[in-house]
DNA sequence: GACAAAGTGTTCGAAAACCAACGTTTAATT
DNA sequence: AATTAAACGTTGGTTTTCGAACACTTTGTC
């Protein structure tokens, strides 16, 4: 089954237009007139594809998190010891395209509606995994180095999306000098 | 009589599509299939619109030929000497949103489509009108200053269009020596 | 509490766009 | 010159979108 390309573009409009307008008003001050209207869409027609502005909301989120659940752990089968901040470049290189969405969904959140938090619980399930066998041989709980390294990606990634690149030295620095304190305290036999 | 915002939305996609492909290939190797698929649509409705692609091109180029001579003419009016360069820059400011078109556009240049050859067409009418004037007590041909004031204009417009700013100290340098020339021919008593 | 204004969600006939199919034209190949 | 493939332009039935209308709920005001 092949969707008709007008679904395809009607919703790529209405999509388009939430993003628009939400970096001019909250999620509660956005009418699915004002959605209509900045998407040259009728009511009728939104109602066809969504039942409100929240599923729409609900479902931009979701479509970005699926996306980055699946892209984050095909990355981290490939991760080597000491290129875990890598994988936040390679998955922002993949989603060049979609930074500006992001950049603006990162700042929604929503009940069941917050991508921030979505990709902070996929990061940490993965940390969680890479840390687990080391874990009884650490000195540090398990999930509180994983919440660390969680933050410190979150971090970099929301940096990136702001700035484009970590590019400034000062940054990279910072960034680098943390990742090492948080893979000591794993692996304190390498390196 | 009120255009149907399919109309509106049809239309737009299309034209976005052939600025799109004209950045990959020429006129003559963009099909009109090439362009449906990028627009994502059909051919039926593609021919609803336009006669064939060349019909496509030359409406772009009309659109933004009488919106820059529109803006041209005004400005013309309001210029003061000495600020020739002014006009250009504020032109510019008010394509901002136009000026990736256009900058493709000045790319093409078929028969009945030349958006770059209707720029300085409309800069160098504005241009005989200013100097006629002055015309007879000026040492230079007119038309000769003319030309050369255009294609002084129509060198910075295009340097902004693509450089997105006359920031560079060299090049606004070198301009405004060359714009002092070209007005200390039209004026010797002043200044 | 009455009221107006604005937003919500639904319905339905008309208009537009889709899409697959068709025969025709064009251009390249042999 | 014959053949083939690709692009052209047209057609008609199907799907989607539009737009206006409707009743209903919410919000803020007098």
């Amino acid at each position: 089954m092949v969707k008709d390309v007008r679904k395809i573009k009607t919703e790529r409009d209405i999509q388009q237009a939430l993003l628009t307008l939400l970096t001019q008003k909250t999620v509660r001050q956005i009418t699915v007139a004002d959605i209509c209207q900045t998407s040259l869409t009728s009511r009728s027609t939104f109602y066809a594809h969504y039942i409100d502005k929240y599923d729409l909301l609900e479902n931009m989120v979701a479509v970005h998190t699926t996306m980055f659940a699946q892209q984050v752990h095909v990355r981290f089968m490939q991760m080597i010891d000491g290129q875990i901040d890598e994988l936040v470049q390679g998955l922002l290189a993949d989603m060049a395209d979609k930074r500006p969405a992001i950049q603006i969904l990162f700042t929604i959140h929503e009940d069941h509606a917050d991508l921030q938090a979505n990709f902070r619980s996929l990061l940490l399930k993965e940390w969680q995994r890479f840390i687990a066998p080391y874990g009884n041989a650490m000195q540090v709980p398990a999930d509180l180095m994983a919440t660390m390294g969680t933050n410190v990606q979150m971090t970099v990634l929301e940096w990136t999306l702001a700035h484009g690149d970590v590019s400034n030295a000062a940054v990279a620095d910072a960034i680098d000098t943390i990742r090492k304190a948080v893979l000591l305290q794993i692996q304190p036999a390498t390196n």
